[in-house]
DNA sequence: TCCATAGTTCGAATATAATCGAACTAATTC
DNA sequence: GAATTAGTTCGATTATATTCGAACTATGGA
């Protein structure tokens, strides 16, 4: 393998995309990415073993969320944002800020 | 039975609402259900039958995604509209217009 | 009370997805 | 060119989802 094929904006799916965001794992390194890009994909491994890691890549990949470059011996990672943007604007924000939301306590009752 | 349970607002988790909205089925009930609220199951069911109908509404229900009221006899489904908007802003109002987007055609390249 | 309607529940079958070890590949370094 | 590194691919296993028929439940009406 060279380099990795990448769909097209026009080919993203909605379905697609959900369904790559709603796995917690995958969520979690477009999250990590949207901190620091581009990233490998050992850092981005949390004690997995690495054909899981290499399927997740590839759902993702598939997705269109994010694009794999070959360089070198390691193969470096980062979110297709403007794709995103251009075939569906706004949705990858509101998903990650969803997610913030999530990651936040639930606010206590006024007492 | 007489009524559904349905989870709280701080309940809902991201994860089982993607995973609901990336069926595409369940995707298009949400959509029907935003045209026109409540809605029965029965015109929502694009000849499947019952017991998968039910399925996908049981899987809208606990994503926190739609309410049923036993109305008579038959179960009125509205979406939850303001308690997704208090959970998680944004989200369903992006995913709902990502599938906009996803219906139209591709724009032709300018000759 | 009997029947029809609307939808649920059960159970089994099938399909799709996730997990992981083992063998492999491509690039780098010594 | 042998060893190392980073990740893929294969194949099997397990887990999760979907599908659907059949039997069931609850309500409303004749």
């Amino acid at each position: 393998m060279k380099q990795y094929d990448h769909p097209a904006p026009e080919d993203f799916t909605l379905a697609g995309i959900l369904h790559a965001l709603a796995d917690p794992f995958r969520l979690s390194v477009v999250r990590k990415l949207m901190q620091h890009q581009p990233q490998a994909c050992t850092p981005l491994q949390g004690g997995r073993p690495k054909s899981s890691i290499s399927h997740h890549f590839m759902v993702l990949r598939k997705s269109g969320l994010l694009r794999t470059e070959v360089v070198g011996v390691t193969h470096m990672n980062s979110l297709r944002l403007q794709d995103m943007e251009a075939r569906f604007p706004g949705l990858l924000a509101a998903v990650l800020a969803a997610a913030e939301q999530e990651e936040m306590p639930a606010p206590q009752p006024v007492a």
